[in-house]
RNA sequence: ACCGCAAGCCGUUCUAUCGCUGCUCUUCGGAAUACUGAAGGGGGGAGGAAAGUCCGGGCAACACAGAGCAUCCCACUUCCUAACAGGAAGGAUUUGUAGGAAUACAAAGACAGCAAGUGCCACAGAAAAUUACAGCCGUGCAGCAAUGCGCGGUGAUGGUGAAAAUGUGAGGUAAGAGCUCACGGAAAUGAUUGGUGACAGUUAUUUCGGGUAAACCUUGGGAGUUGAAAGACCAAAUAAACCGAAGCUUAAGAGCUGCUCGCUCAAUUUCGGAGGGUAGGUUGCUUGAGCUUGUUGGCGACAACAAGCCUAGAUAAAUGAUAGAAGUUCUUCUUCGGAAGAAUACAGAACCCGGCUUAUAGGCUUGCCUUUUUU
RNA sequence: GGUUGCGUAGCUCAACUGAAUAGAGCGUCUGACUACGGAUCAGAAGGCUAGGGGUUUGAAUCCCUUCGCGACCA
């Protein structure tokens, strides 16, 4: 199912905290991802979506990346699941272009960071 | 009819598939109930500014015997309002238009006081507020005289400036001066008429004192502090901070509003009680100075009454994506039926209201002005 | 969510309680010196004082408003 509920969300600031601070990370253009396994999770991956204030000043800016991203994340995470097998991992998406993108190319884009990701985490 | 200005109002819609977040119903499972897990159905889900945080409240916690000072805010009148620096109506002033004028219309604004005190007013000018200087007049001395020196009188002649001592005329004088008079101007005070009032009209007396308070200040009025990350509760957890009792030494210290007066209290050790930090959950949380319609009162802002309605509640933060169709505007083409292309704004709730300010494609209504056409 | 400060030449700062041509240093340009360059000397350009409005005779300064950039509280 192409679900996106609350748990495949990452809320808790004790482990973005460690994501920050211990995860490993590269940039796919227009993001920047940082990742870590996380082995007592109950769901294969957990995710933070985020869009820097100091780029985008206006709200709906921000909400309106947010948006895409996710949706992007919803309609193609079977990527990463299938070839992620018994690993658990948080993961954390940083929006750091400039400038405003439309969905499609936006979705285009993620789908090729989140196979980068794949041969990071299997490697 | 078109263009412009001002005020007020609206500010995209529908279908399909997938998804997010609350509510509710059904079935199945767990549980003594509360409740909870899974599947399915139904229904709800950003704004006029949600923004800036510029004002005013509600609500909450803490503080609060009281007095003075300081600090900050407000400032024509009456009314509206829970309250306001908001709104309505009005007054005076200033500006603009029309007019010969009286006046009419429109717009604007932090419109108490400089006639309470102090300060400031560059350059120019004799002088920037009240004297002095030059000048003018009288007079004494020196001198043939021109003139010089001294004493006294005078107050705007000095043409600069943003601003120059109430304007014009006459009298008056040695020379002058509101020194006096006539006609005006302005201000203060008293009386009286109208008005709830600001104020306006009439009249009497007195005065002639430049500007600046978004300069210090004076007068009158007001302000306790902190904000939903406030606060309340729950489970895990269990402090050097809090409360009570006892004992000991000392009089400095602490709190109450920024300061002063004033008021209150003790620190330390032992015992007992009760609980904090941290990270979660529930609540606060959406029924409210609420919305819609109608009637009545009022010039109006608004108020009263009646009926109906329930209209987001997230929390690393939902309200979205894709596809198609429609609407609106503009451009081009046109067989005048239409077709194609482009655009469709500003912008996203975070406790809730009342305003103000700012951003905004396009459209609607009303009023005013200009031009053209018709009668 | 709230509180508070600052925007001046290309850069770093002045000009305080309003006073008229807004200064200084570094940098830039021109000339002199030198065979050439540096250093040095002389001179010049460069500012709608963040934008708009108001008070005032006069505003970088005072007041209101908008924009931008920080700092602080939790």
């Amino acid at each position: 199912m192409k679900t996106f509920s609350k748990e495949e969300r990452l809320c808790s600031k004790v482990f973005i905290d460690e994501l920050v601070a211990k995860g490993k990370s590269f940039n796919s253009f227009p993001f920047r991802i940082s990742w870590i396994e996380a082995t007592e999770n109950m769901v294969p991956v957990k995710i933070v979506i985020s869009v820097p204030k100091r780029i985008f000043k206006r709200a709906i800016d921000r909400n309106r990346l947010k948006r895409l991203t996710r949706e992007g994340y919803r309609k193609n995470k079977e990527v990463l699941y299938k070839e992620l097998k018994d690993k658990k991992v948080n993961v954390m998406f940083v929006y750091t272009a400039k400038t405003l993108m439309e969905g499609k190319e936006l979705e285009e884009k993620l789908v090729s960071a989140l196979i980068m990701l794949v041969k990071r985490i299997n490697t």
